[in-house]
DNA sequence: AATGAATGAGAATTCATTCAT
DNA sequence: AATGAATGAATTCTCATTCAT
């Protein structure tokens, strides 16, 4: 798995690679973007990065690193209800995607890089494994081994589905809908 | 809309280019390497787009049409059970991502430039559109607007979801159980 | 061995790097230095030759080729004697590092290369093994093969040795010397 | 000539400095890799050496003195015969250029980069010039004044073409068969 | 002495596009 | 319609060097 925190001096370039991959993409974002996002030169990056991609897999593991404290975390607290939990881990999703401040939509970076640079293929795959794993250890509250795994595979898909939606049409209700119906999935 | 079927010396270029486009993805794929796939040069393919943009469009265009005289078309099909025509469709869809002969997974590249070239945003929204009239009209045989309204968009987000993931996990039974579950919603 | 004519665009591109590379080394020659000297831009070069290094290829094997047809055919001429033949080697081979109107003295750009980038090994064995079978041939028509292989192996391991003294001490005579003795070799 | 013995902190530099650069040239090896080697880090090569030519400067005098001391000087041990002398001058020569540990054969350094590096001219002129000396006191024990210089020059440059030969053709029977001439000609 | 972050100049390479022929 | 040479701008990456701490 090896998701390590970023370091301190790193920190700083991986959040503001984040939000450039996020608003440009991965093939539309040059290093000379990202370090002058960072107030630095262009060949400093690579003091910390030894390419472009490996910067790549830092973010990705970031955001993974993100949602397994932030997001699918809430699938695991065994205070509140299954409901409570789904409800928690779908709202704490909407805060990634769905930026308040500005309005925007942003997509899956690492679904999207991974769509078109196959080396993020395994370290995307990660992602997708746990968050099916915490979906399906919510429906498993209320239902049985089998369903429990095709709903939560049912359900992951049709997040991501959403998401992909939600950009194209510019219009989050995708996600809201979908999360909403994952959620009734236990009543 | 503005569909019009490609003429005779492009419709070569379009067809190489959505090979290459599927295989590589769009950014990954030169005009040189698409020159080269159809036995010409660089140069000559100006002849025949602006820009490499507007092959781009005219490739989606193609799939476009394509899934409306292939695939939609299936949902209109009045001889048929509102089962058949959904399977009918979801087979034809089968047929576009899963390419029997190589046993490769594609993805829906105008979705995948989508998410990478915001000017491709308005085309696909079109194809998506069209998606979702067909399978909204095939639900409406069985529910209300309402449901059917809701249906549909559920079916086309978990559709396009298990397509990434399909992708993603190279495992083609992301679709194919998907196809299974909208279809398991007539009866 | 796959030594073909450069043709004509190369060429003028392959003899003013041939220029740079004896003048300033391969890694101290840019392809900004190049198309410079070409009156091209950088890029330009990328329509010839795809890489720096695949240029270096064509240039030593238009050295190589150079040799073959004006140093070392001299030893396959029947018409004259033996000393006439290694004399005219010999002689061709100076105008080539040495250049009488700038009186600068120029290295064997292959070894050179060589030395320093591996991959160039090969092709600069062809060229040893062409100048090796020419020396040698001269020296069997006074000595049996055994002394002939070994009087040209040891002539070619001189007559380097003398080229690389001569660069460090800028003195030629250290070449002509050299060469004075391997033809005394046949007296 | 300024031969300083490196002091304590340098000595390390220096030494992995010259596996470096004997296995990758000068161009190929980075500050980074040499502090690397040194376990320390880059900014710290500038606490000993003011820049990396500076560092390649004090690696050929530390070859140069090496070979002052262990090579050169069997030319001057007058307790035993001119051939035993060049024969150990030759095979403690041997020593420094092919590694029996790894069976690797490494090049002269200073020859290769002085071919490359102006710059390095004077240096290694003071190296051969010290090489000659020794050559050419040996032969004087059989020769006159006018024929030692004549062998000592034609047996230097015979032995530094031998090898780049053997480096080239990655053979070292290049030199051992060039050593054995060069003793033969003391008989 | 040593660190490690940053510099800044420059390198090779890519690529969509243009255009005279 | 097609060629093929050339453009020019951008891009990733390298690396010797500096310097505050």
């Amino acid at each position: 798995m090896n998701i390590e925190k970023p370091k301190k001096g790193e920190q700083a370039i991986i959040i503001n690679s984040l939000k450039l991959f996020r608003q440009q993409s991965f093939h539309n974002t040059s290093m000379e973007d990202i370090a002058k996002s960072c107030g630095i030169l262009k060949g400093s990056l690579y003091h910390y990065f030894k390419s472009k991609e490996d910067l790549m897999f830092r973010v990705i593991s970031f955001v993974h690193l993100y949602f397994k404290e932030e997001v699918f975390i809430h699938a695991y607290n065994d205070k509140i209800s299954a409901k409570q939990k789904l409800k928690k881990l779908c709202d704490a999703s909407e805060l990634v995607f769905f930026d308040k401040k500005t309005g925007k939509l942003y997509g899956n970076i690492g679904v999207e890089s991974a769509l078109v640079v196959p080396e993020f293929n395994p370290i995307i795959r990660e992602f997708f494994q746990d968050f099916f794993n915490a979906v399906k250890h919510i429906y498993k509250e209320k239902y049985g081994e089998k369903i429990a795994n095709e709903l939560a595979e049912r359900s992951v898909a049709e997040v991501e589905g959403s998401i992909m939606l939600a950009r194209i049409f510019n219009d989050k209700t995708y996600i809201t809908n979908t999360h909403k119906r994952i959620i009734a999935r236990l009543e």
